[in-house]
Parts: C-alpha cells; sequence; structure tokens
DNA sequence: AATGAATGAGTTTTCATTCAT
DNA sequence: TATGAATGAAAACTCATTCAT
C-alpha cells in the first residue's frame, strides 16, 4: 500500500493512522520534544501493534512530521472558519488575540508553525516541504488572514491602498509578537496583559479604513 | 572545579569551552538540528578529548544549551553596540532590516532566540532558564530596543505617548515576521522584498513623532 | 513483557534467557569477577543479540542478580533431593563434606551463597532481596537442612532435646568452615584433609542421639 | 619510592597513606562496593591531590587492597590483645560472641575476612596473597585463636586430646555461622539471638575439658 | 494487513591513569 | 614530592527497523 504524506484529506485517513496522528500530537502538547517521540510510544498509546506504523510509513521521521503536518491543516482550517463566523475585523482581531492567550490546541499549533520556520532540523524540513505543496495552501496563514483581509477590503472596514501581503505581515506581526511575550514574560520583561488593548490598536490604526 | 553556566564573562571562559562553544554555535550554523549535536563531534571539531568536554559539563545538552546562550549574548550585545552607533532612529531601523536580511550569524542568532521561545523542548528549556537570570537581562531583546527606543524617545524623533513596552513589541514583530517571511518565502507565498518599504513605514508611522 | 525475576519455575523460563543465565554462571564458575561481567559477554555466550537482552531485563546488574538466585535454587533444590536419597544422617553428613571437597558447581553454589552473606554489594542486596521472598524458601539451606535433621530426629538418629536451628546452625557451621579452609589452605594454615573425620565428629558428637 | 605493600608496621605508613586506607576503609564501612570505590574519592577524602595516589600505589586496586589488608591486621591484633585480657576461655567466648553481635569495625573486618576467603574477585585474590605472607601469619584467626587455645589447654580448661587445628576450627565455624545468621535473618529463618546459649554451649561443650 | 520479539549500530558517560608544571 | 587538568578506552543502554509468523 502506498504510504502516507499527512495531506489526505481528513477522510481519507485510515483510523490506525488517525489514532498515530492523535497519538504524536497528544505528546508534543504534552511537551515532549518531537525528538524524543518513540515509535513504540506511538504504537503504544495508538493501540496498535510496533511493526504496523510500518505499514503506514517509511521512517519515523515521516510519522511524526505527518502529523504535524496533519495538525497544522486541521487548525489553520478550523482558524479559517472561526474567522469568517466574526461578523467584523475589529472582531476578527480580538478573535485571535484571545486565541492566542488561551493555553489550547490552537495557540500549540501556533507555536508549532513557528518552530517549523525558524528551525533547520531535519524533522521541520521534512514539515515544511509538506507545508509548501499545493493542496496545503488554502490552510497557510498567509491564506487565512488573506482571505479574512480582502473581506475587510471589500466591506470597507480596511484600507485599500495597503498590500494584502503587508496586511497579512501587519496582523502576523503582532500576534506572533503577542503570543511570544505571554508565553515568555520572564525573557520579555513586558507586562503583555496590559498591552492587549495596544496590539489591538496597533492592527486597526495601521490596517483601518 | 565548578562546571559552566554559559553565563560568564567572555574573558573567564576557559580556551578549550569556548572552542567547544565555537564548534556547536558551528554546527547548528551548518543546520545540524541542535539534539543531533555528538559529544564526540564537539570535542573533535574543538581539537579536544572526549573526556575534556565532562571536565567542564555534566552532560551533552549542557554543553549545547551553554553555547547557545552565550552565542546569543555574544550576539545581542554586538547587536545593540551596532544600533547605538546609528545616529537616528530611521538608521537603526534601516539596520535592522538588513541584518534580518543577510544570511549570516546575526540573523542566525535571532532565529534561535524564537525557536527557544516557541519551543519546550528540553534543551530550549534550558536555555530558557539562562537567558531569564539576571545577568542576561542587559542582552535580552527587549532591553536591547528598549534603550534605543528610549533614546529616539529623549531625541523627540519618537512619540513620547506610548509605553516602551508596547513600542519594543512593534518593532520586534516587525523585524521578526520579516525575517521568517524572507526566510520561507514558500509557506509564506509573500513577495518579501517588495515588502521592506512597507515594514519601515509601518514601524516609523506607528512610533516615529 | 513483563520483565524477569530469577525466580520463575524452571519451565518458565524463555530459552533466550535460560542461556543467559547459563553464560553468567559459567562466567562466575571461571572466577571472573561477578562485577566484571558484560552484558556483551553474556550476550555473545547466550548466542543472542546484546538488546535481547535488555527485552527481559532492565539493567545489567539484574542479569547478573537473576541469574545467582536461579542457580542457587537449582544447587540447593539438588542438594535436598539428594540429602533425601541418603538412608541415613552418618551418611548425609558425609556426602556434604564430600561435596565440600570437590572442585564444582555444587561447592561454587555454597561459596556463591555466603559470599551474599557476607557481602554489602549492591549485587548481593539485589541477591539476598530474591533469596528472601517467599517462593525461595524451601531452597533455603535453612530449611533444606532443618528437613534432613528433622527427619533424623524422627528416625531416633538426633538427639531431640535441641532446637532445631541449633542443628541447623551447627551443620552449616562445619561444613562451612571446612569449605573455606579447604580453599584457603595459605590463610588457614590448617591441615583441612586430616580434619575431616574430626569435624565429621564434631557434628554426629554434638547432635547424634 | 617505593610502593606500599599494606603490610607495613604501624609506624611506617606515611600519613597520606594512612589517610588513604582510612577513607577506603570508611568507605567499605558505608556499604560502598569495593569495586566502585572511585580513585578521586579516595584521595578527596584524604585530603590530597590525585596524582599523589600514583606516588604511594601503581594502580587502584592495590590501593584498596592494601587498604583493606592493613584494616584487617589491625582488627586481629586487636582482637588477639583483647582475647588475651580475658582471664579464662569462658570469658574469650563470650568476648566473641559480643565482638559479632555488635555492628562496627570489628564484625565488620571478620566479615571483610570471610568475603576474602569465599570471593574469586581479582581484588580478593590480591588482598589473599598480602595475607598469606609471613609477616601477617601473627594476625591470622587461625594463629590468633591458636594461641589463645593453646593457653586454654595448658591452664587446663580445655581438653587436650584434640588437634589445636581442630578446635580452630570449631571455634572459628560457630562464630561466623552465628554472626552470618544474626546479620541476615531473613535468609536463615532462625532466631538467632535465642540461640546464643547453645552456641555458647556447643563450643565449650566439645571444646572443654 | 498486523504483530512484536529480536537485533545491533550508535551514543553518552565514567574514571583510572598520565604527565606537564 | 605533589598536583589536577586532560585523556580515551571501555561499557551500559536505547530504540528505529526488520521479518518470521
Amino acid at each position: 500500500m502506498g504510504k502516507m504524506t499527512g495531506l489526505e484529506e481528513t477522510g481519507n485517513v485510515p483510523p490506525k493512522v488517525l489514532a498515530m496522528y492523535d497519538a504524536v500530537i497528544a505528546m508534543l502538547a504534552e511537551g515532549v520534544d518531537a525528538v524524543n517521540i518513540r515509535v513504540s510510544t506511538i504504537t503504544e498509546r495508538a493501540g496498535i501493534g510496533k511493526g504496523t506504523a510500518y505499514e503506514y510509513f517509511d521512517t519515523k521521521d515521516k510519522i511524526v512530521a505527518c502529523a504535524i503536518a496533519y495538525h497544522l491543516r486541521r487548525i489553520f482550517a478550523w482558524l479559517g472558519g472561526q474567522l469568517e463566523s466574526r461578523k467584523n475585523f475589529g472582531e476578527q482581531v480580538n478573535f485571535l488575540l484571545d486565541v492566542v492567550e488561551e493555553k489550547e490546541h490552537c495557540k500549540e499549533g501556533f507555536l508549532r508553525f513557528v518552530q517549523m520556520m525558524v528551525s533547520n532540523s531535519e524533522l521541520n524540513r521534512m514539515v515544511r516541504e509538506k507545508v509548501g505543496r499545493e493542496e496545503f495552501a488554502p490552510y497557510l496563514p498567509a491564506n487565512v488572514f488573506g482571505k479574512v483581509l480582502r473581506q475587510g477590503v471589500e466591506r470597507g472596514e480596511l484600507r485599500g491602498d495597503l498590500p494584502v501581503e503587508y496586511m497579512i505581515h501587519c496582523v502576523f506581526s503582532h500576534v506572533l509578537s503577542y503570543m511570544m511575550e505571554i508565553a515568555n514574560r520572564d525573557c520579555f520583561r513586558l507586562d503583555a496583559g496590559a498591552m492587549r488593548p495596544f496590539v489591538y490598536q496597533g492592527i486597526m490604526g495601521e490596517l483601518g479604513a
């Protein structure tokens, strides 16, 4: 049988593979370093035999890389859906800042995405390769945000004279830094909470019509 | 003899330890995943015996963590010095964007810093612990940027009505995202180069007097 | 799979484990110090892969401790069987003294037992822990000798007015010292051989009816 | 300078060597396995430099073997002196049983002696070699006990018709087994305490005039 | 397709010993 | 003589991968 790519449509993923993905994601969320995840732990937690992992994947790294890619896709698909359900850009930004303040899976996905961007590890190179493929495009943060921003311009809420690329950059950079500041107060020595209104103002001031 | 911490003053680091740090940093720059760095490789490249590594450090992870902490300190000390030698804020921002566009050590240090912020791996936790100590404070990006921004306000180039914390956030987020966009065109699908003027404008427009 | 304890019933020990036990015992008999036995040597001699050892045991010390416990049980089970097949106490004592004079496995087991009693090494503590368990009770020298002595009393060959505990002590102490004297003529400077009749008389004189 | 043998007269041992011997003996008494004693620990506890150990000894094993030999000599010299200060054989036996019941250094020395007798480890072979030399003869248990026993015969307290060798055997075996039974109740499952009068009687009955 | 016992290459770490000072 | 920094050989242990069932 052909091996998995991590880019399959949700419905197309065999249940055992799904169980493996879930096991990997759960361990990452528990703070286990990706490189320290063991095949035996994955298969144990997935409730399958160790050999079975090799029916679906060639190497351990591919298991983890596919799991991460699958996870990122799921997260950003969910994020896109959520954003589109908000009625105006202000609410959308607030929602993003909320997401970034909570501890859960979405924030974790964001951090994972950044990590993938800035790390040269073999594993992250593999994930980048997957995320760079055409199938993944609709779930790239650039496109998720881009869609939202274009709608904001169309609705007349946002300035029309800025390239959409820069608007994406603007939202992404503020959200990312805000998340890092919250996550690492010690290293930033900023009062992240008190800064939220400024961050909100910063985005709206720059992009608002 | 006491073991190393990675926070020693530059002059206080024994030459063999310095050679080890250099070996680690070189490998990281070559794209070797931190977790795949071998003690035997470090000592070979440092030109010392394998046992010697354990005279100065208890474990391999501590070697790598100290090397990274030492590297970050050096980079941000250098960056601070460079920024202070520019005569106005506009030049300082341009310098930052230049730094971020080049391929070399400073950019690498920035990426390493971000990676440390967003990763939960045991190694990065160790680095965070070091970077969070009092001795490191003057080299934290927050403080390096903070100093520059306060001077800009004093010189009347920058708005005085924003909390310096937010100003730091603003510079840091633009610079960081710009760097990520340049490094990963595939994932962002932005024309990073064409965006530089906008990034510059974004920072100056928000913070300028 | 569960790890070995060294107290499994003979039939329950997987063949690879048995091969490891045999390798350990053979090396001990060859005079290799327990602490100098290498995992790689054990597995080589057992004809299995090194990793396999760790399928059945957590650490090297556990391999050796289990092998010794298994060996002691086998030896004392054999000794008990042999003693019971002799028709009277005199023959039983003679058999014990014979055993102690020969160089082979039984004597080696006896010495191993004594060593375990008088040494505080981590390894010997582990063996003591195993030998102190309920499953091992029937093979403890105290019980092996106790059974024989009680039968001697019942048959009217031995005095009935001594506590069986002391009778055990009496046999054990004579046999043990006789063995040490034979093994270390230099340190005792006794003519061990010439002493055998006296040892025999000592035991019989004290315990005989 | 010539290296140490462990058989030097007490007054002839250089103070640094004495400090090393004490460090070794202390560690053994603390339950550290002889083979796990490290040169660096010995010299640290002795308050000397690591290299200094090699001024006096060729190898680590020789350090430990000499320390044990020195210790045994000191213990059995002390024991001989103590025994001779008791006025009759009954008191001497009682003294021996007292010694064996206490937890301290003398008992430890006895156990060490037995361990040396029954173990084939390289280290114990080295100690045996030392203890077998002429200089050590006066301190061998066989001779220490032999002297006492001969005096008992001369005083008419003990039977004159038994070879002194067997009398030594008799005392040694009872004392040794009693000690082992006390130290390892779990493995012997005897009520060692209650047995003391019988042990005393056993020795006196067999050897007494 | 699914399994898990078996494997051994690869890595960290220890520590006796050396030797320049 | 005394030292202790430097060394590297040697050993335990891990875990991805295979393959017979």
